[in-house]
RNA sequence: GGGCCGGUAGUCUAGCUGGCUAGGACGUCGCCUUCACGCGGCGAAGAUCGCCGGUUCAAAUCCGGCCCGGCCCA
């Protein structure tokens, strides 16, 4: 080995062998216990995040170690194409707007647009050294998937065909949440929440009964002609005497009730509070309430409608700030504050959401919480706190999910209208359906005969595809037998801000389908945020492109970051160029080791092992437990601490040091056989050492495993196992033969002597460590090495605690 | 407002079933080009273990309160 560092360059070279031997290939015919992985889909947006990239990294290091662990690894890749983000794009890029397009040209676009970045995802998934079954789309176990494939689209519409005939769905017309930028009805699950900073406006109303003024303040004037009540606290001393009474709205000059309600906060505002019909969660709760019919003031469109009088046709802000003026003309308007306040924004494309009435397609969830409840019990969750996440959501579930979304790029909802009678017609499934360009399987209604249908038009939320990925990867639609072995699938892999959809969506359609949680495992990874804890986002400009870093070091560097950082316990992560660059430096440090070990032969007989041989191999056993132990618990970072520390603070520095001059035995002051058991141990170590970093560093160690022990690739090996033999009394002295060395080597330097230098004084050393004898002479080239506690005090240097010089 | 998590040197972190000079890593500085590694080794500086009380012979570690940060939910 001449090198003297890793070279990261020959990572695509090896990643190319492992494809080329199929070694990651799923076996359908395997005797083996299967590990099912159901790997996110990333959303196809270019760059992949770092988020992505880590999650993905830890997936591949559970993957690597039960494969290493004897099983069956399924784990697919899989890309998300449906939904919104790519017609947005779409739009931006083509300067085009999805309701004004034809709805095939549309769909050619996003198409195009897919494409690419899905073809550049996929190389950095490459990069990263993915130990994925396949990276072809294939119907079949292990295939790449991807939610836009007509084969998962079909899974989509035979879920719902199934939940229709079962009178799981229904459709009505609710106040829902409403994204007037997406033009579509959205789930409670896609609302997000910011903090804003607003105008808070104190507007005067009239009592109508005394003709009094009243002052209301409010961060929605353009909702005044909703305004269906008004509102104080009870314990409000300033408003007692108007229980009852009436308020004058200005401008539209309606009267509105007075009455008195807890939500009401007194040092809001002027402690008066205008309901008007869905300005916000609370607005919806209190009409809810006190059961008045709303009055809506905005259209789907994000419009004032009639109802805004002469505000209708403007946009929300349009007409805020219209009215404002005209308050402000009328001397209506007292103040005005700035104030910050929550308001309900849409995930997608962050744009406020209203609510509006629309007659939407929805599927039954409240009924089931007990039983969803009771599935959250059968899953383990790593880290365990993360459990409460979905908890608290199942329980604020109030309303069940909708469904159809007025977009065009997603599944289609696979039903027909009769134009006559309003049969609606649900097809059998067993093929992709797309209504709004196909003519239903039927020629007639079979109620009245008609020969003319319309064809929906709406498509699914994309939630409503994902959230049966664990069924379609486990092959639901080719391979039913397997299906049914393997369901439910062994480890759900996902970020903590989507338990709420995935998770639970996932959870609820398993609910429906098969009684039976989805999931044996969900691990629940944390955030990657930037240097100062900050999340990484486009607009803060903070963000830290994976390719970028991929380019720098090299996949192997940010694998060890990943493992040695990454940390699902301790909240989110940090991630900086500096910080790989720290970490990765074990990968030098490893690399050097077995260079150096590869100058020894290996041995397997006419060997015997020294005391300080036993002492390392014992520690070793502790690795191994150490190991298993994190691996097992969905933990790379305690693993990978554990490898490190190992390798470089006690094997590296003390052992190799130790048994440096046994192993040359330059002098022959040891035995062939001492000096063989040096051998083993040196290569006995470095191999355990590889395999057990085999699962977050695979590409140098195998590039080393390749150049010391074998042929065959080391990720198929199996994963070390204590070895009881190795059990040694001596390992407890660790601690000890450490600081001896730190003593003598500090004492050497104080003297001014080179390491390699004769210490000619005598040294006195803890009498445990007198089975070590021969190698600390030999290592510290000292002749005068004693052992316990010097009989005379005279002259004494005391080096550390138990370790004398004679000077 | 409620819940969860965290607050240990400039940064990250171990320790947290109470007991040794609080361990390690990155960064900084100094010394050493010694035959695996200068992407190395050795050493140094740097922490009132968030704050205030309490329990105890003894608390980073247990208890109570508070402050700060993050996330989720209202």
């Amino acid at each position: 080995m001449k090198e003297k560092t890793w070279n990261p360059e020959i990572e695509p070279a090896l990643f190319q062998k492992w494809q080329e031997e199929g070694i990651f290939k799923f076996d359908e015919k395997s005797e083996k216990p299967v590990f099912s992985i159901d790997t996110p889909p990333p959303y196809v947006n270019t760059p992949v995040h770092i988020g992505q990239a880590y999650t993905y990294v830890w997936m591949d290091i559970f993957a690597r170690y039960k494969r290493m662990s004897g099983y069956n690894v399924l784990f697919p890749i899989g890309l998300d194409k449906n939904g919104l983000p790519v017609e947005v794009q779409t739009e931006k890029t083509f300067g085009i707007s999805m309701h004004e397009t034809p709805r095939e040209e549309f769909i050619e676009k996003c198409s195009q647009i897919l494409q690419e970045s899905g073809d550049r995802s996929l190389d950095t998934f490459k990069r990263l050294g993915l130990s994925c079954n396949s990276w072809e789309l294939e119907h079949r176990l292990g295939g790449r998937y991807e939610t836009d494939d007509p084969e998962y689209r079909r899974l989509t519409q035979e879920t719902f065909i199934e939940f229709w005939n079962r009178n799981l769905i229904y459709e009505d017309e609710k106040t829902t949440n409403y994204c007037p930028v997406c033009g579509t009805t959205i789930s409670d699950a896609e609302v997000e929440y910011e903090e804003e900073e607003t105008d808070l406006n104190y507007i005067k109303f009239k009592v109508k009964e005394t003709g009094k003024d009243l002052i209301i303040a409010t961060t929605r004037p353009e909702l005044l002609c909703s305004c269906r009540i008004v509102i104080f606290n009870p314990e409000d001393e300033r408003y007692q005497g108007l229980e009852g009474k009436h308020a004058v709205v200005p401008i539209y000059g309606h009267a509105v009730k007075i009455q008195s309600h807890p939500y009401a906060k007194p040092e809001f505002g002027s402690g008066l509070v205008m309901i008007c019909s869905f300005g916000d969660y609370s607005d919806v709760r209190i009409l809810r309430e006190l059961n008045l019919d709303p009055i809506y003031a905005i259209d789907k469109r994000g419009r004032m409608n009639e109802n805004a009088g002469k505000y209708s046709g403007l946009t929300v802000q349009e007409a805020r700030k219209k009215i404002i003026q005209d308050l402000k003309a009328q001397g209506l308007i007292l103040k005005t504050e700035r104030i910050r306040q929550r308001r309900p924004i849409c995930w997608r494309s962050k744009n406020p959401i209203e609510f509006v009435p629309m007659k939407e397609i929805y599927l039954k969830q409240v009924e089931f919480k007990d039983e969803l409840m009771k599935m959250a019990d059968q899953m383990r969750f790593f880290a365990p706190e993360s459990k409460q996440i979905l908890i608290d959501w199942i329980n604020s579930v109030g309303i069940d999910w909708v469904i159809s979304r007025r977009r065009y790029y997603g599944t289609e909802i696979p039903l027909w209208y009769c134009e006559k009678c309003g049969y609606t017609y649900v097809p059998k499934p067993g093929r992709y359906y797309q209504p709004w360009k196909e003519d239903p399987p039927i020629d007639r209604c079979p109620k009245c005969g008609s020969t003319k249908f319309r064809g929906e038009e709406r498509t699914f939320d994309t939630w409503f595809d994902s959230a049966t990925s664990e069924v379609f990867i486990l092959g639901y639609l080719w391979n039913k037998s397997f299906f049914e072995k393997n369901f439910p699938c062994t480890l759900r892999p996902q970020g903590k801000e989507i338990v709420r959809n995935w998770l639970y969506f996932t959870m609820l359609k398993s609910y429906l389908l098969f009684k039976k949680a989805p999931f044996k495992n969900a691990w629940i990874h944390m955030h990657v945020v930037d240097e100062e804890g900050k999340k990484m986002s486009k607009s803060a400009g903070n963000v830290v492109d994976p390719q970028d870093l991929l380019n720098a070091f090299g996949s192997e560097a940010f694998r060890i970051w990943a493992g040695l950082e990454g940390n699902i316990t301790k909240g989110d992560i940090r991630c900086s160029f500096e910080r790989i660059k720290g970490t990765s430096k074990f990968l030098t440090k490893l690399w050097n080791i077995a260079r150096f070990i590869s100058s020894f032969p290996q041995v397997k007989e006419d060997y015997q092992l020294a005391p300080l041989d036993k002492m390392i191999l014992g520690k070793l056993n502790e690795l191994i437990r150490e190991c298993r132990r994190g691996y097992e618990n969905m933990d790379a970072f305690t693993a990978a601490t554990a490898i490190r520390k190992f390798t470089w603070n006690v094997f590296a520095d003390h052992y190799i040091e130790a048994a440096k001059s046994r192993a040359y035995n330059r002098g022959a002051i040891f035995s062939r056989e001492l000096q063989r058991g040096a051998w083993f141990t040196l290569h006995k170590c470095l191999e355990t050492i590889l395999k057990l970093s085999a699962p977050i560093v695979p590409f140098i160690t195998e590039a080393l495993w390749l150049e010391l022990y074998s042929k065959e690739s080391i990720h198929v090996q199996k994963f070390p196992e204590e070895n009881p033999a190795w059990e040694n009394e001596m390992t407890a002295f660790i601690p000890k033969l450490i600081e001896f060395n730190n003593a003598i080597w500090r004492f050497k330097k104080s003297k001014g002597l080179a390491l390699s230098q004769e210490l000619t004084v005598k040294i006195y050393a803890p009498l445990e460590l007198e089975p070590l004898k021969e190698d600390l002479k030999a290592m510290h080239k000292t002749s005068n090495l004693l052992f316990g506690k010097p009989e005379n005090a005279e002259n004494l240097e005391e080096l550390s605690e138990g370790i004398f010089a004679v000077k």
